[in-house]
DNA sequence: AAACTACACAACCGCTTTAGT
DNA sequence: AACTAAAGCGGTTGTGTAGTT
């Protein structure tokens, strides 16, 4: 298993490839194959690494790349994929036509990652973030959001989405926190406890309610979502849309009932937007394939786009008392979690 | 207009995996 | 089984460009 001879052990030429090389390579290979990339590049009279040419063609010349922006469906088949697979780019790639891994990961990293950053999704594990520092900071934007509402003239200057998107990631903060309570009362398997330091009076749902922060931490508080808690509302949840699977895209069909880690028996009574793995990669392909794919609502509710659903879901409360109510229901469940 | 910044994407690097002997 | 070369893969870097100050 012994590394690959390195090119620049050679004098090869690097760096971005001009429109005469890749016509030599494009020509070449529309002639011959590649068959071996080390001595295509000879052969093709490019002073290239035959590594360089492999790429260049199966990233950029080959004749079936599909070229320009992904769509939504695209975007939304790479974030389901991205929660079962990881960063297994090439096994993504797979399932998009057309699509080169390097073009996925470059899309993943400078587009898709930093959306869910901003959303409070942490990228790695598709779940919220949980980390205290940003839950403290959704807290003084909902409190300066409340603020400026308050004024007619809005000095703050801030806009209605900030607010609305404050409160759609409190709201999933909560309730990834909320499931982890059976975690919390069973600190024993933890190297420790998250919330050790912080007293009973100082449950931060009650800080959440009035938008203040008054927890006053050096460090940042991380706190383990464990591998035990089972449902948390997703972003971006749904699978494809019906006319996908029923053959209308380019796409290939995914069964994503067969990746995901989905707790059966309580998807029932699950009143909220449909749902993601909370842990996908924690859980066995067993465990996956023995929900029963009916039970799956994923591949059934066609969505225009990625966020349609949580979007309507906040919208259909009037704002102010609706919220007061949720977060007092959050807060008295919180409190019976030993803080 | 120049300098700076942020972003997108192509290309490289080095490790792992696969296939052939 | 052991070894090697080639290919695959994922992380990282470099570069061009558009937007902002």
């Amino acid at each position: 298993m012994g590394r690959s001879p390195c090119c620049d052990e050679i004098s090869v030429k690097k760096g971005p490839w001009t429109q005469e090389e890749d016509e030599k390579l494009i020509d070449y290979i529309n002639k011959h194959g590649h068959g071996n990339w080390g001595t295509l590049s000879k052969r093709a009279d490019l002073n290239r690494c035959g590594k360089s040419c492999r790429l260049r063609w199966t990233n950029y010349l080959r004749p079936d790349i599909k070229r320009g922006k992904f769509t939504d469906e695209e975007e939304r088949v790479i974030i389901n994929l991205h929660s079962v697979l990881g960063n297994k780019w090439s096994k993504i790639a797979a399932h998009l036509p057309g699509r080169t891994d390097n073009e996925i990961k470059n899309f993943w990293n400078t587009n898709i990652r930093k959306k869910l950053l901003k959303m409070g999704i942490d990228p790695e594990t598709h779940k919220p973030r949980t980390d205290y520092n940003h839950l403290m900071n959704l807290s003084n934007l909902l409190g300066m959001s409340n603020i400026g509402n308050t004024f007619s003239n809005n000095p703050l200057g801030f806009q209605p989405d900030i607010t609305h998107l404050a409160k759609m990631q409190l709201l999933q903060n909560m309730l990834q926190i909320m499931n982890t309570n059976n975690s919390f009362g069973n600190m024993g398997n933890y190297p420790y406890n998250p919330l050790g330091n912080i007293t009973p009076s100082l449950n931060p749902f009650n800080l959440f309610l009035n938008g203040t922060n008054t927890i006053q931490t050096k460090d940042p508080l991380v706190l383990s979502g464990g591998e035990e808690y089972n449902m948390i509302p997703s972003l971006y949840s749904h699978g494809q849309s019906e006319d996908t699977s029923k053959g209308g895209s380019s796409l290939e069909s995914v069964d994503y009932s067969k990746m995901r880690n989905i707790s059966c028996e309580n998807q029932e009574e699950n009143l909220l937007p449909s749902l993601v793995a909370s842990s996908p990669r924690i859980s066995t392909f067993n465990q996956m394939e023995s929900c029963n794919k009916a039970q799956m609502s994923i591949d059934e509710s066609p969505s225009n786009t990625t966020f349609d659903d949580w979007e309507k879901f906040l919208d259909d409360e009037s704002n102010g008392s609706y919220w007061k109510e949720l977060l007092d229901l959050t807060s008295t469940s919180a409190s019976q979690i030993s803080w």
